[in-house]
DNA sequence: TAGATTGTTAATCGATTAACAATC
DNA sequence: TAGATTGTTAATCGATTAACAATC
């Protein structure tokens, strides 16, 4: 039988389930190379759920595997880009041109293997604007807004420090991006309609010294 | 009356309290300049999570507000300290000296003044062994299971390629790290005793596009 | 066929919220 | 005192797990 998958309600899904599909799909490619084929009980242990999880999971969206066999490693893969909507290449701005802007730059094979293409970097700093940033040339931040607008940018990261990521995230906001990947320490206040997701390394290392 | 810190058993909190107390000590810290006492309401709009919840998660460790008023800003901070373990100072690890690893102890000062030093790098590339990562000199792998252990050192940190952070995990645990901050994009499979954090810019990013 | 594993249901478990007495 | 806000309880809500019929 062919996967078969379901119309589904966006809204429906909880966003904890959202949330694990993207190391589902880490998880798959990881593994790709090697395997045609995986139960979910295999999945389920490598991506650390339990094989009725990584199940419930998938069954929200569709029937995408095969009794007593498991699931096509390849089918899945393309079945969770298709439910993330990474099956299309998304135009992500950088906002920092710091050390912490310049790695995530660095990190752009990754990046675009995954469908997203930093178009632009910016800076306040006048004397980094101009400066080469991997392929790109930073830019000031006046020319956010039209960037933003006239290539119809939805994504943003910010690499700036904490004071500043505010007001960036509301000029940001202002002129059409919808969601905000924000190194910043600080907490964004955004309307509803905007996603923010937050890397924050001492809040991480926090989150574990409680178990030492 | 003083806050009153009742004792608690530290495996009965829910895991999903501990990870939120980091934020609330985060956006203590960002506002306590400004404010000496704030209220459950006001600190919970900023961390993003219900008044009802603030209360709920903070009375799982003792009394620390007052009714009527609200919570002292420093003295909340000092108790979320002491209840993290981070009225101390962590030694920490780093292995991988890329342009990640650089960003990270370009971060330095943000890890000190959270109680996070980064006391030694690695890396097993012989070019980049002896050369400055600010204020360290990288080192070779082979020196990582010595300082580690006479150095009584429970975290590290991994900025490597995916292919190696299996490996590197493993001799890490061997050793006696109990944390790992890991940014390579592998699950790792590690003992229960064990804690791992993730950071993985494109999970993060795929977990947004969803909703776009 | 026999063995394996899915998709799904129902039961369990746990987390969040609403409400309010206590009290600053 | 009157107003405000905590700490906590009970109710609600939601997520996870266990179990199994369906079926490859």
């Amino acid at each position: 039988m062919m996967s078969n998958s379901r119309v589904f309600d966006r809204d429906a899904v909880p966003d904890v389930v959202v949330q694990r599909l993207p190391i589902y799909l880490r998880t798959l490619a990881f593994i790709a190379d090697e395997r045609d084929v995986i139960s979910s009980r295999e999945l389920g242990a490598l991506a650390g759920v339990s094989a009725a999880q990584l199940r419930k999971d998938l069954s929200l969206f569709g029937e995408f595997g095969r009794q007593g066999l498991g699931y096509q490693v390849k089918d899945l893969i393309a079945e969770l880009e298709r439910i993330l909507q990474v099956d299309r290449v998304w135009p992500v701005i950088l906002v920092g041109a710091g050390p912490l802007g310049r790695a995530i730059v660095n990190y752009r094979n990754s990046f675009e293997t995954w469908q997203f293409e930093i178009v632009a970097a910016f800076d306040n700093d006048l004397a980094k604007v101009g400066q080469t940033l991997g392929h790109l040339s930073v830019q000031p931040m006046e020319d956010l807004v039209s960037i933003v607008q006239d290539g119809g940018i939805e994504m943003g990261i910010l690499a700036i420090p904490p004071g500043a990521a505010q007001p960036v995230a509301d000029t940001m906001v202002d002129c059409g991006v919808r969601a905000i990947l924000n190194y910043a320490s600080t907490r964004l206040v955004v309307p509803e309609s905007v996603r923010v997701a937050y890397i924050d390394p001492i809040v991480s290392l926090n989150g574990m010294t409680y178990y030492l």
